[in-house]
DNA sequence: CTGTCTGTTCCAAAAATCTCGAACAATTGG
DNA sequence: CCAATTGTTCGAGATTTTTGGAACAGACAG
């Protein structure tokens, strides 16, 4: 009972600030949410710039980015769908979102 | 020659959105820049939510905030004024230091 | 010059975060 | 059912960040 399908997701009303920017603070975590700009990923057709991180390394990464809602982690087929919660980040933090990623380009 | 008059600043091109997501992703690092937002501040001028946290712990929360570049830390007679660098912030990274300041109420 | 006030630096301890191997769980294919 | 694939969780060690006391230095008043 250790690796459950479903992950815990923080509704949007309990999204906070301090969480998203830290999340988004590291350069790795980063580049996760702009891959994501463009559409919902495989967490396997989700690179990180040094290609031979342990997965438990990478998964450590989503885990944070999951837990201070900026992206929705969930199953599919044997993998995992990542998603950008736009529309939470952007009700909860208007324009937050677009400001940061089109500040890193 | 330890408390130099003069700290170092990054210039405006050294500065980079992961330290400067970093340093206000902290509730009293956000909070002093939020209080600098209406203008420069005498150091002792600026409160933290805790009134007894020792100068030492605050001199630190400043010094995060001045190496990312998100506020200018000058001497001012006896004392020290405090800046937020916003023109440095809105051409390195346009829209971000209002956003995030409006995000935050 | 002396004492006071303000705030930085140094240092070490505490706390939080990161890293990664190993074990585990769920899915899919044969 | 069995094996391979994918990705999470656990645990321990490494690294970073935070915290606060003590020492220090500049500015100012008397």
């Amino acid at each position: 009972m250790r690796a459950p399908v479903e992950l815990p997701h923080p509704e949007r009303a309990e999204l906070t600030l301090g969480a998203v920017l830290f999340a988004l603070s590291d350069p790795e975590r980063l580049a996760i949410a702009q891959q994501l700009h463009d559409g919902p990923l495989d967490m396997a057709a989700c690179h990180l710039s040094d290609p031979n991180v342990p997965k438990s390394t990478k998964s450590h990464l989503m885990k944070v980015l999951r837990e201070a809602g900026v992206i929705r982690n969930e199953p599919n087929g044997r993998g995992r769908l990542l998603t950008l919660r736009r529309e939470d980040l952007d009700a909860r933090f208007p324009g937050l979102l677009d400001t940061i990623l089109d500040a890193a380009e």
